[in-house]
DNA sequence: GTCTATAGATCGATAGAC
DNA sequence: GTCTATCGATCTATAGAC
């Protein structure tokens, strides 16, 4: 049985000052001393909870991505365009939700570093599952012919750059906002796209 | 009359090689020492020829800007779908042609640094003109009522993260790539997607 | 578990010879 | 215009008291 994890304890706020400066500054340009003063602490004294800072970067990776291969493994014998749809809409939602922000995670060659290659590894774990079931879209009739992996770096930037609103203010709607940017990604892959009303409803009843 | 930027000049092999590990690894993730060793010389050298590392990043932000500004505002007579199309096109091509590697140029909250207000000012400009393009073409009825804040989202993390494969390396089909993000594009946001052929012919024929 | 103090490395930028 | 040498600031992380 996992801890729950205690949202006022000394570890957990660290993980949420790094992730948002992490956002806003990138992980090079933020310092342990801002972590340390957005907490209430001194600078030190985050070695304590992490070994080094590194450490909070793959915290939040693991975070992030975990629950992110387990909602697109999900639904397995769903249609792709169906499958597809409500991944973003759960995926959405789920990141909406996360007090972690976790934009900005991703940008940096931090990736490359030997120290994270579990989180490299899931990472691609990820796309591969996007490409799939792009390809598999293809060849059931109901996406038209794409390079899956231009795709995927499509949706990825899409997903990443909508989720939070300029200046790290939460969006407003973050259901209206999940629907938007899943019907634009089925919209852009359906071969019919009139389809996408039928698409969104079996969605939603996978869902919930 | 602008001096024709010579290539081998050191101060552009400055340029390319910043661009490349800005995009690799931010901003702050870069040195002036890595930047120097690209180029063969030694760090001070780099000062000979920029004030400042910032001022590296400015004239980069305005190599691209600046073009990106005066391509969103042509074709003014034309519808705005069209025009979004043509856009699209002739964005992705120039990002592709550049020597310049633009990702990660915008990811920092560099911008928010006073010495960078232009570049700011700029970025929001072209931000404004995508959101106007949207609007006009809700208002014309061409485009479905989405959220033009959110479409122009959508459309930055897409143009960013498709302009480069994975690596750095240069996109094989660059022309391909250039319609297969204005397709995805317009047809997310497309009241009667099926009109995306007809759109593509006329903004064809509008660069052409 | 947080603190003070600081080590040890690296950073951007300057001075001045050539 | 590039070099060597180096400054002063800042960075991550450690040592050890409480």
């Amino acid at each position: 049985m996992k801890p729950a994890p205690d949202r006022s304890s000394t570890r957990q706020r660290i993980l949420e000052a790094a992730a948002a400066l992490f956002a806003r500054r990138g992980f090079h340009g933020t310092s342990t001393r801002e972590i340390a003063a957005d907490v209430g602490v001194r600078q030190p004294s985050l070695f304590h909870h992490f070994p080094t800072k590194q450490a909070m970067l793959a915290e939040l990776l693991d975070l992030d991505l975990q629950p992110a291969l387990e909602r697109i493994r999900r639904h397995r014998t769903a249609p792709p365009a169906v499958r597809l749809y409500a991944y973003l809409l759960e995926d959405v939602a789920a990141l909406v939700a996360s007090p972690f922000d976790v934009r900005g995670l991703y940008n940096d060659a931090v990736l490359e570093d030997d120290a994270l290659a579990d989180q490299r590894h899931a990472r691609e774990a990820l796309h591969t599952e996007m490409r799939q079931l792009v390809s598999a879209g293809i060849a059931s009739g109901d996406f038209r012919k794409v390079d899956p992996e231009v795709a995927r770096q499509m949706m990825t930037g899409m997903l990443l750059d909508t989720i939070w609103a300029a200046g790290s203010r939460v969006v407003d709607d973050p259901a209206g906002r999940a629907g938007e940017v899943a019907d634009f990604v089925l919209r852009g892959l359906l071969a019919d796209c009139r389809e996408v009303a039928e698409v969104e409803v079996q969605a939603r009843q996978l869902i919930s």
